[in-house]
DNA sequence: ATTTACTTACTGACCGTTCAGTAAGTAACT
DNA sequence: AGTTACTTACTGAACGGTCAGTAAGTAAAT
């Protein structure tokens, strides 16, 4: 019997690989299961090793999470803040621009399952709901919140409480992104994301239009 | 040594009295802790007896928070449907009553935990996502989307996409209820839930308006 | 032959659920 | 009124399953 048999190891060594692997998996589980129901075991299983691997790389399930936040949500966040800098049409524009691009990015990708997880374990982690307060959520806001500013600097808008209307502004997409993916089960017609998204922004820039 | 001692028995026989007071302690803990991470034996203790005593009257944790639901939410959408019928005013107003009497019993109360909660373990448990979707969700819809073609038939509104227009009259509700209390701890400044509301009403009425 | 990336088998804590036992309450019979 | 026989609301401990984290061992790579 000769030694042809491809020698074909049962796994390979790929350090660098593995990190990124680990999270793209991690991303997938994360976003529907949540946090605390997720286990350890899947996310190795899905990234092609095994739960003690996940331990070489990072420190905890914590530590992971963070990880993933860092290296998937932050970005958007830095992306639309690019946009909204180099952005030099109207501010209007600018708004509808960022609310489609966040639906994009966020919405439409299995990203929309952390705001979810987010806002269902942040009692339960103090501690993620901390770092992702800071890292998303303030920075987030922010971006709005200049974007309405310029609006009302430009007369474009009417001078509103700009703290409140960031909010208002959001709410529609956060809770879009938050209930279509917990209920999707339940609801047999869906939604209309198409028509939810014109509304939105049309509603929202006529009741803060300048006129 | 008089016998004055009070015997103080270190427990009472009250079958009566049991399955409210477990529904209340229940409603606390699940509140702000959600459902998988509420421990039985943290319901038990604020209700001032112990595990097994929950098992007496509610068949399992499903059992008992389908029971909590049924007490404590469905009554107040059914007031929200008697308010409707016997409104006689504009559909505006109608629609400002709602949206203010759903923050005082739901936003401002322990109930807010519930929508919180839904959105976050729906996913795990389908079952009670369901359950609440039928009894809660779809009936607070109706309520609202009947609202909505009342002041189109009036002439008051728009004749928009009353599905899509249902939902972005819900979300910042829905969407406030569920973040203040995930992030809470978080903000420093709070959530102005005064201009919050008005601004949402005026936003959402002048969005509408048909003018 | 040595190093080290990775697997495997294990531990300890946690929690829903169960159930044998206990003591509070009740009423029949003195 | 007091004793006793009985019912049942409630307790508390233990079981079984789950899962984050650990550490000893294995095999890939150099």
């Amino acid at each position: 019997m000769p030694r042809t048999a491809a020698p074909k190891p049962r796994w390979r060594r790929r350090k660098n690989a593995r990190p990124e692997e680990i999270i793209t998996a991690a991303l997938e589980v994360f976003a529907d299961r949540g946090f605390a129901a997720t286990k350890l075991e899947d996310v190795a299983r899905r990234a092609g090793v095994t739960k003690g691997t996940i331990y070489l790389y990072f420190e905890n399930k914590e530590a992971l999470f963070k990880a993933l936040i860092r290296q998937t949500i932050v970005p958007v966040i830095a992306q639309g803040e690019a946009l909204a800098q180099s952005f030099t049409g109207s501010a209007r524009d600018l708004f509808e621009r960022l609310v489609r691009e966040y639906w994009r990015l966020v919405g439409e990708t299995s990203l929309s399952g952390i705001p979810r997880l987010m806002i269902a374990e942040a009692v339960n982690f103090p501690e993620l709901a901390r770092f992702y307060y800071e890292e998303v959520v303030t920075r987030g806001h922010r971006l709005m919140a200049g974007v309405l500013e310029r609006g009302i600097k430009a007369g474009e808008f009417r001078p509103v409480n700009v703290a409140v209307a960031t909010k208002l502004a959001m709410a529609p997409l956060m809770h879009a992104v938050v209930a279509r993916k917990a209920f999707a089960a339940c609801m047999p017609e869906g939604l209309d994301v198409g028509s939810y998204l014109n509304t939105h922004i049309d509603l929202y820039l006529h009741g803060i239009a300048n006129s």
